[in-house]
RNA sequence: GUCCCCUUCGUCUAGUCGGCCUAGGACACCGCCCUUUCACGGCGGCAACAGGGGUUCGAAUCCCCUAGGGGACGCCA
């Protein structure tokens, strides 16, 4: 039997970051096991789906690399199918039409909670017949009694009494179907082996084992995966920050990082942090997934990401890099080469964001020295070496790293002073006062034009000091 | 309220059938080292078996109870 798994969201908003563990869950699974893959978006509610929303959760699947096998299916174009699975149960008497009014369910409901009891739907049409000529909805004729076992791959055995449960509605009076019969039909028809879905849907799972049976079919294999919570302890939502995975693109991010993140909440591999993806695949066990709802870190996902960023060959990070660089203003086509100067500054990031604003002073010149480094290393005492090393750099016939080097520790030389007396102010003069790699490849990659134009800049800085002083 | 689920450091987690656990790793935090900045890296530290009963020679690991948390209870999915 070929394995195949789904991911089945609603196209209400973007993936967010609980959809999108989720789905690679799921996608994981599938990868494993030589199974297929598949999409399908649940847009039955008409009120709150809309394109904008398909368009942003397969932007968000195509980013992660969650690639699918067969889809993406939309409901909306199955409702022929869902009506002759409907008329079936009704002609087999596991459905009738129901015609109670909102305001009495709404009072029924109220009454049972004033009682304490759990609200239900009461069977009240059950055996009315009502006539199908009057608005009405459609129920499934859920079983009086017995129990639902689910053996499911995480939870494990989970049984729910019938009775428990009431009949609940599987087409709406304007005579759309309901997601438990959707998900039910869908699931068949698409013949899927494996529901790896959130928690939440943990409630829904002997309703819709029911109607399977009524269907006369078998059930798949449940896998309810926890939920993904805020530090709060609240249920992950907005207000916790960004829960967009594309939101996590723009902020510089890399897929790889959220992919790793995301596999290891709520699911491990020994002490193992790092999981390529390939690493995932093999490794990956659903049922060795926790049973508890985890926390989002975003400390622990930064951490992930500047492993990936420093780890990362500085040519495939420069590429990821430029959309970043280029919302500073910057045009990386002149030397230094892009990568270089990511190779140069590549540990020094948490974020693409942050290694733009880092790599930026390679190839522009900063308006303003960082404040408090200018207070400290743009003083009186860095006049003569910065004006000594301008000279010497001036004068350098080859421009090289080597060459720099050893002229910043001539003028240190020269002027008998220790090295962070020379390499101090030069640093901040060239960098403007910004995170940067040793100083000899710095100086080397800002170029000797634009160097000697900001140790110009440093020593009229310094020399406004002294006026004002 | 009713039903379902869950409970190891602040967070993510390890913990095969109870003994190797004076509970391991990682993030964060705090020190120290490296260092011409900032980082990277190295070393070290802080810190947990929700509580209470059992079972057992022995329990984080098995059973029961309590507490706490989450989910579901929609003509949403």
């Amino acid at each position: 039997m070929t394995i195949r798994t789904r991911f089945a969201p609603s196209p209400t908003g973007y993936l967010h970051i609980g959809g999108a563990r989720t789905a690679l869950f799921s996608w994981l699974y599938a990868r494993k096991h030589g199974g297929k893959f598949v999409l399908r978006i649940e847009d039955t509610d008409l009120e709150r789906s809309t394109p904008e929303s398909v368009n942003a959760i397969l932007e968000g699947m195509t980013w992660l690399g969650l690639d699918y096998d067969e889809g993406p299916f939309y409901q909306t174009h199955r409702f022929d199918r869902y009506e002759e699975v409907i008329q079936k149960l009704m002609d087999e008497g596991h459905a009738y039409r129901c015609n109670c009014s909102k305001e009495r369910l709404e009072q029924l409901r109220e009454k049972q909670m004033a009682n304490k009891q759990k609200p239900r739907y009461d069977g009240c049409c059950r055996n009315k017949n009502v006539s199908a000529d009057e608005p009405h909805v459609i129920r499934f004729k859920n079983p009086i009694d017995g129990q639902v076992v689910i053996n499911d791959l995480i939870r494990g055995k989970v049984v729910f009494q019938n009775a428990e449960l009431d009949d609940l509605i599987i087409k709406r009076t304007d005579g759309s179907p309901t997601y438990n019969l959707t998900v039910v039909v869908d699931d068949l028809d698409m013949q899927i082996t494996h529901v790896v879905r959130g928690d939440d849907h943990l409630n829904n799972t002997p309703r819709q084992v029911n109607i399977l049976k009524a269907m006369a079919a078998d059930a798949p294999t449940y896998a309810h995966v926890p939920m993904i919570l805020g530090e709060d302890g609240a249920r992950l939502s907005k207000r916790h920050g960004a829960t967009s995975v594309v939101a996590y693109r723009d902020m510089g991010y890399l897929p790889e990082a959220l992919l790793n993140y995301l596999v290891r909440l709520g699911w491990s591999y020994g002490d193992q942090e790092i999981f390529s993806v390939d690493e995932m695949v093999e490794f990956f066990d659903v049922e060795k997934v926790n049973k508890a709802a985890s926390t989002f870190n975003p400390e622990k996902l930064l951490w992930l990401n500047q492993h990936y960023i420093k780890s990362d060959k500085p040519e495939r990070v420069a590429h990821l890099l430029s959309t970043h660089i280029g919302e500073l203003g910057i045009d990386p086509a002149p030397a230094p080469a892009l990568h270089e100067v990511v190779a140069a500054q590549q540990e020094r990031a948490k974020t693409l964001k942050e290694l733009a604003d880092v790599c930026a002073f390679f190839y522009q010149d900063f308006d303003e020295f960082d404040e408090g480094m200018a207070k400290k290393q743009l003083k009186a005492a860095a006049e003569a070496p910065l004006t000594l090393a301008r000279e010497k750099l001036a004068a350098l016939a080859d421009w090289t790293q080597e060459a720099v080097h050893n002229v910043i520790h001539s003028v240190a030389e020269e002027l008998d002073v220790k090295m962070g007396k020379v390499g101090m102010p030069l640093r901040v003069a060239v960098t403007g006062g910004k995170p940067s790699p040793s100083l000899d490849l710095t100086v080397y990659l800002v170029g000797r034009d634009a160097c000697l134009r900001r140790i110009d800049k440093a020593l009229a800085h310094i020399e406004q000091r002294k006026e004002n002083a």
